[in-house]
DNA sequence: TTAGGTAGTCTCG
DNA sequence: CGAGACTACCTAA
């Protein structure tokens, strides 16, 4: 995520403005942008109705999002990312729970976790690590820490 | 608290 | 291709 992103729209929300990024019709990034970024989105119909749909979650956490996803990754990443979107709302897991679902390890499903291009659509923020929160955008702490933090706690989850 | 193990990905060469 | 380094980890001692 970088100045040169283009977004086809963009939305405030309680974790700061979100860049949406569409390719033929379906979402395949959403970003985290800084108050300060002004930037000019294009208008484009799809990329309205995931805001709108972004909107109804900040709104309401049970919310179930129905949009043509297409992020890109290698087949271990689609595994996981497949996984995160069968923890239902208000629920977690540990890195270690999906590893063993897919007969993998902890810290690949971490790497994986870490390039989830779909963040809050692909509820990476319900894993978390077996003693501790884990990480969020590629973050052990901080700012994004925190908007894991917003997340689960919008969705009625106590660390 | 740490030491060692682990799986996937990336970077060199 | 292969070796080595780098992780949003986990378990045993």
């Amino acid at each position: 995520m970088n100045a040169t992103t283009s977004y086809q729209a963009i939305i405030p929300s309680p974790i700061g403005p979100l860049g949406i990024v569409m390719e033929r019709g379906q979402l395949c990034r959403i970003g985290f942008l800084s108050d300060e970024t002004a930037l000019q989105a294009a208008e484009d119909k799809p990329a309205a109705q995931v805001a709108a749909q972004l909107q109804h979650y900040f709104k309401q956490a049970d919310w179930h999002f129905s949009l043509p996803l297409q992020p890109a990754g290698t087949a271990f990443q689609q595994k996981v990312w497949w996984q995160l979107q069968q923890i239902p709302m208000g629920e977690v897991r540990t890195y270690g729970e999906i590893a063993r679902a897919l007969g993998s390890g902890p810290r690949a499903v971490g790497n994986a976790c870490r390039n989830n291009p779909l963040p809050v659509v692909v509820p990476c923020h319900r894993v978390v690590a077996a003693n501790g929160p884990g990480g969020f955008a590629g973050q052990t702490r901080g700012r994004n820490i925190s908007i894991k933090g917003w997340l689960l706690a919008h969705e009625g989850v106590t660390l």
